[in-house]
DNA sequence: GACTGTTAAGTTATAAGGTAACGTAGTTGC
DNA sequence: GCAACTACGTTACCTTATAACTTAACAGTC
């Protein structure tokens, strides 16, 4: 189920809804149900690959090889694809931000909405 | 109807969901409908006076003083109180990472989850 | 005062996102 | 065989969010 469901998300460049896979993947299996399809997508986070947009409620497979810290995802507005990044820095900077106050960080969402190069350009 | 929200979400020390603030409103007016709520929080976080916190699908008031950029949001799991920082150096940072590609970033959402000062020394 | 534009709020209905709780079937290991 | 575990199926429901249309309130102007 959980390659399934990767194999789903991956035959896409933009992210895609929980709901749209179970509309993708009841065409194999009309009888598949959402609990099913957060199940492998809970899984598949945890692993690391695929990746929740929070400011989206949808999920994308990652495309970097297996890095075991949070992406920097820069989502365009206009043609919906993400960009992921990474920075050890960056997440090192913002953790510290946060132990000042003696904050202990345990996970990370960043996520910036803007345009990407393609559609500036346009 | 935006300075009723407002006050509901002052009241609290936690970020509250939106049905939550319905119910609340609902006490004085027993026909509020959702809209009404979602159209009050879209000013209100426009103007910047709400944070919406996109992990929680919840929002809060902002108790600093208006500043015109994105709060560094960290999130307790445990007491569910939110902590605002503002950082303009890694909000330029983290402009920086997406701009390499030639992303031009408008909105940056930052969310830390993890525990407290308080709750990490129970 | 009647007409019109504009903006905020009410109303109805429904779409979209998510999960609890329980049932069943296959696998592993004793 | 049988216990224990794990994955998946199933039902039912809850929560979050928005579309689309209606009404109210007020300001300007002829």
């Amino acid at each position: 189920m959980q390659a399934e469901v990767l194999a789903v998300l991956r035959s896409r460049r933009t992210p895609m809804s929980a709901y749209e896979m179970l509309g993708c993947l009841r065409e194999e299996n009309p009888r598949l149900a959402p609990p099913t399809i957060y199940r492998a997508l809970a899984a598949l986070t945890d692993r690391g690959s695929v990746h929740r947009l929070e400011s989206l409620n949808a999920f994308m497979a990652c495309r970097r090889y297996r890095h075991r810290q949070a992406s920097i995802l820069s989502i365009c507005g206009d043609c919906g694809g993400v960009e992921e990044n990474v920075s050890t820095d960056l997440l090192k900077t913002l953790s510290g931000i946060a132990a000042k106050s003696g904050f202990a960080p345990a996970r990370h969402v960043v996520e910036i909405h803007g345009q990407c190069a393609t559609c500036v350009s346009d």
